[in-house]
DNA sequence: CGACTTTGCTCAATCGATGGAGCAACAATT
DNA sequence: AATTGTTGCTCCATCGATTGAGCAAAGTCG
């Protein structure tokens, strides 16, 4: 009622004195524990009723203060704009929610010094975990956290002080690069090596699926050009340039392709479609992630689908039985045939 | 020093009995206003050493509890599965840190329900404003907000009660319908009306660019046919379900399209390729919304792109100007044509 | 040298919710 | 009737940071 010039928020106090009874009744009521606090049914229908009178919503800020647990839970995320992680952070959200956590999500544009700005954010909110995704440096994070008595988890990229959980990258680019050899024989008439373009060399990912790629070619008998593994970054216009550039060069471009996500993949079409290489003499293609237009529009494309539920599952997995080793869970990939 | 065994995170009376000086210093010199408060830089520089080292890091919610202003911004969104709505929150984000507030966003699936107990949630924590995007019922978080006194601001779909920010989508929709008209009559060889797909009928979107798409009909003198204005919602399955409805209906399906959405519009390619009529029969497309593969892949379409920027520089604009009517803004949106 | 200002700091109340401890009132038991 | 148990509530310290008020010491001025 009195709730002077700018109106402030409807407390516990001001509860209790509508209801004639005192604030920790009031409390007890509101979050659920009357019946331990032995707190009669009539006044806490009374309460109750009055609660929803006023619009009452919890002070989280002091709530928090006074309990033990945040049920806080943090994620760092480096971009919104491909499928993969915006069903990461979609899913994320979805499990957080059911079982009964706050999840607070940041995106940080692959900047390091961002992610650890970031991550400081969120020790501030007393999150109780930090879900590093796609970090450049997620053991800097890990670090931070420890000091903070905070746990911490990689997805999507490991690091080497917290659990981890990844793509089956390694088996997975050896899959798809098989796959795409076989359509790439069959297209040119003969064995031929793929071009690898895409993603960060210093990132485990990426050395992994080089190494499957490698592998595929291996076992096929078919030699691979250093040259051709371009891992010039993600954004599309590193990967267009970086095709730009090769096709000055001796020999120029090869028509099959081994694309490291679908942001890459974004460069790749433009290169093929401003050099002209699009229509009956478009390349084989293959692309480490998956998206619904490319898996409908293209024709001559095999794609990997990351696991996502399965990797948020195991996310919660091992914040649920928290346990504390470095280990490092792989999560097979799904395998999507364009059309 | 006192960690205990759960080692506790550090506070500032750590700080202040590791200084020998007092919390309230320590306060003052963490804040930033240790020169208000004239606290002596040598102090200042020993307790921000201290601080450093300890790795401590401020209990956001006990400062927020005491402090008048949270500089919490929430976000409503619907979906992390397209482009639009990515652009969306990864601008906001930025755009909330360079302004000092922490923005916390939460996905609702567009369930009305889960839109209320979003924004309830966000109350909670002591939002200064909530943005409802794409919301079902932006009014009636509105309501909450109101009763709570907190400021409340729609985006992308308007409100009656709260300031709101759209795309100019009649005058994009009639744009777009120009275009697709002439790209289909060239193809055809005569004039011939639109199938409109995709969207919510009831809402204000959608019903503006029916608007939109019938004037551009009149205007050229080309009768729309009621039967062919399918609001069948937003999902995939749901655009491809009325596709495949008509398909077997008198006449059949209009080869000449507006797709309301790249998400109907993933339905609709599912439509397309099922059916067979892809390739050099494939329909003439538009699509109000805009994504880069489709720009990239697919022969025959135009786009709307909505500008982001734009709609979030606005938001922001009113949020700081701290506009109350309940205004609408409305933001052109820009033409892509495909290739 | 005494009055006054400035500097540099500390004290203690406060924000709102929580929960251990405790206190009446009444019921049940011996 | 005295003791013990139960029910239904209230009191108050507490979480950590902030901030108005206040106090001692040093500096300034006439």
């Amino acid at each position: 009622m009195n709730r002077d010039k700018r109106q402030k928020r409807t407390t516990i106090y001001d509860l209790a004195e509508l209801a004639g009874t005192s604030a920790s009744a009031v409390s007890a009521v509101l979050n659920g524990n009357w019946k331990k606090r032995r707190i009669g049914s009539q006044l806490a229908e009374r309460i109750t009723k009055l609660a929803e009178e006023q619009g009452y919503a919890v002070n989280m800020q002091a709530s928090l203060l006074r309990r033990e647990k945040s049920k806080i839970i943090g994620m760092i995320v480096p971009k919104y704009d491909n499928r993969y992680f915006g069903s990461i952070v979609e899913t994320f959200e979805t499990m957080a929610r059911e079982r009964g956590l706050f999840p607070i999500i940041t995106c940080t544009g692959r900047d390091p010094e961002l992610e650890i700005e970031a991550a400081r954010e969120m020790l501030s909110y007393q999150v109780e975990w930090i879900i590093s995704t796609g970090a450049t440096d997620p053991d800097r994070v890990t670090d931070l956290c420890a000091a903070a008595g905070v746990r911490s988890l990689n997805l999507d990229l490991p690091g080497s002080k917290a659990p981890s959980v990844i793509s089956d990258n390694f088996t997975g680019s050896r899959e798809l690069t098989r796959r795409v050899l076989v359509n790439y024989e069959r297209k040119l008439g003969r064995k031929s090596p793929l071009l690898f373009i895409g993603g960060r060399g210093s990132d485990h990912n990426t050395s992994e699926r080089i190494k499957g790629f490698v592998a595929a070619h291996v076992e096929k008998g078919i030699d691979v050009d250093a040259h051709h593994i371009l891992a010039c970054g993600y954004a599309p216009e590193k990967a267009e340039h970086a095709l730009e550039a090769l096709q000055t060069e001796e020999g120029g471009v090869p028509m099959g392709m081994f694309v490291n996500s679908t942001i890459s993949l974004e460069g790749v079409m433009r290169w093929i479609i401003r050099s002209g290489h699009n229509g009956p003499m478009a390349p084989t293609l293959g692309c480490f992630d998956w998206d619904p237009f490319v898996a409908l529009l293209c024709d001559d494309i095999e794609m990997v689908r990351q696991d996502v539920p399965a990797m948020l599952a195991s996310v919660f997995d091992i914040i649920e039985t928290g346990s504390a080793t470095a280990s490092l869970v792989q999560i097979p990939p799904v395998f999507v045939t364009s059309r």
